[in-house]
DNA sequence: CTGTTAGCGCATTCAG
DNA sequence: CTGAATGCGCTAACAG
């Protein structure tokens, strides 16, 4: 009982199937086979329904790069970020990738190790393949990276930190407003002697706009640090635990300290949890960030909560919205809060 | 003074510059052009100066959708992975950015939520682009992923598992076999009394495996587990905090739980630690993973460790040292090693 | 509703 | 060493 019809071999292996193939098997025009990979309407469903069956049959893919090319259309958005391993930047991601969900836009993603000329390569690297728009941590580039964003024409979203001027759009919070609030916060609850906690700022300038903002509440309430400690490199709770060990020791009269990040403050608390230090009646410790971590400490670690996935999402949402450059640059405030939590 | 030659005006924003207009520019053809930019040589090095400088003055960038198009080589690489949220997989990119730093590969990323339709959807919508290769997470995908892998002939990586037969290579480490390992490690230590805290298995198959390895090395010597807990949903301090409250409860005589990940297992040092309960005297935890914050903890965590950064940079050299699919499957081997710690 | 005709911007033969 | 021609695979007007 063989079938008469004409059999339809399946393809080899990488023969690359192309519309071409599908227009010969489902015997009508290419332009055809074109209009219903896109969903284009005015087509019949019968014909419709043949096409999609060659096309399945054959395990035909419609190439992109040839699509784009032809309709000038963008259907990437590019992604440069300085690091992975800092947990925020995972987290921005993700509210990304929420926000390409509801759209066919996929994201390139380059990391850069916190280096302006890295990031100047990625983001030429990206601008080749013509995006719909380029994502971009905070507001320090080359000035040949301005040029390219600026002269691309095409969206460009600055996310984290919105205390500078964008080129475009900014997404993201104050964090000199930040610092500023957790001064305030702490001096409203009785603290006068406080510590900093620190790492790296060169690599790390949105850290060194919440230290300005802390100072300056200080200064508003006429009081100054007592005491810093500041490591080298990267945040972690390693460092985080080393340098609260060293400011008890080289300051002992601290009543609080501010660490730049949650991960320095677990740190912190880490340390106070080794020594049986109470908290915080004998040491206080305040964070940055919100992370989850931080919630699920013996005590929760008292912090000021952004929004990372919300900064990603906002940001995805933002180009999605107006897919061409508005005149005048935009700031979109993410926001943040008090977390009292228990450390402070 | 006014200068009398043709003033070269800045290109308008989005005005397109192509090959066409540096030619024009530059007094030469196209492919003189297209040739230089490309760093071929055989190009003699003043036309290459004032075709370079024209490009800079035009602010060209070559247009890498034509690019590929015209020479069909690939100049990206997929990566599928389930989440960011789970810190392993943020991991897991590092080292792919890190590989693919030295190459002129990007890399289009794409998230699913441990959905296999939404990973047959991120496949496709990457095999569009004509990748040199696509790195997914595990073994589980779609017939239809399955087959469009297959027939699109490129090079396919299945990373962090090497448990099941890849489609193409594997990299990553045997989970089945670091749950045999941890419990044959403890059972050494001279617990007899097990439990296990876990999340959910439904989304995470490699939880299983090392819930089944650890299950083997119990039979062997004769012994099963007293307890289980097991949330629904992702791993989270959170629940592991919540279910180690419970499995204390419900079965105080387990002397070590083996907790499905670092995440769950920190969770249960926090319930410990606001307890009181002397680690491992009064109850003792293993964890998997070997993330940093386990390390600084007040007691550095019990745990197996992996090296999720190698995965992805292993996946990409594979890729880059073989571009074609070799004829027979291989498996790379990142393996796992027992970090002893102080909680069991 | 469907087919035909032109490119998209570049890389690649080939000639010179 | 350089230029002219051809086409990558597809979409976008146009006709019909």
């Amino acid at each position: 009982m063989k079938p008469t019809g004409p059999k339809q071999r399946l393809p080899d292996r990488k023969s690359k199937v192309t519309v071409r193939e599908v227009a010969l098997v489902a015997q009508v025009s290419e332009s055809t086979v074109s209009r219903i990979m896109r969903n284009s309407s005015l087509v019949a469903d019968e014909t419709r329904d043949r096409v999609m069956e060659a096309a399945r049959a054959l395990g035909y893919v419609p190439n992109r790069i040839a699509g784009s090319l032809a309709s000038l259309d963008p259907f990437l958005v590019g992604v440069v970020i300085p690091s992975l391993s800092n947990i925020v930047f995972p987290e921005v991601l993700q509210g990304i990738q929420a926000g390409l969900a509801r759209s066919d836009l996929q994201a390139v993603i380059s990391t850069t190790d916190y280096d302006m000329a890295r990031e100047e390569a990625a983001v030429r690297g990206i601008l080749a393949w013509k995006p719909a728009a380029i994502l971009l941590a905070g507001f320090d580039h080359t000035v040949a990276t301005r040029r390219m964003l600026d002269q691309s024409g095409i969206r460009v979203v600055e996310m984290m930190d919105i205390d500078s001027s964008p080129i475009d759009v900014a997404v993201g919070t104050s964090h000199r407003g930040a610092g500023l609030m957790t001064g305030r916060h702490l001096i409203a609850k009785g603290y006068r002697r406080f510590g900093y906690v620190g790492h790296d700022w060169a690599a790390d300038r949105r850290a060194r706009l919440r230290y300005d903002g802390l100072c300056a509440a200080l200064a508003e309430a006429g009081l100054s640090l007592c005491a810093h400690a500041i490591c080298e490199g990267a945040s972690s709770v390693g460092a985080g635990r080393a340098l609260t060990a060293q400011i008890r020791t080289e300051a002992p009269q601290v009543e609080v300290a501010v660490y730049s990040n949650d991960d320095m403050a677990v740190g912190g608390v880490f340390h106070a949890l080794a020594q049986g230090l109470r908290l915080p009646e004998d040491f206080a410790i305040f964070g940055f960030n919100g992370l989850d971590i931080g919630r699920e400490l013996p005590q929760p670690l008292s912090t000021l909560r952004t929004n990372r996935f919300l900064i990603g999402q906002r940001a995805i949402e933002a180009i999605l919205d107006q897919p061409e450059r508005p005149a005048t640059p935009a700031v979109i405030d993410t926001g943040f809060e008090i977390f009292p939590g228990a450390t402070a």
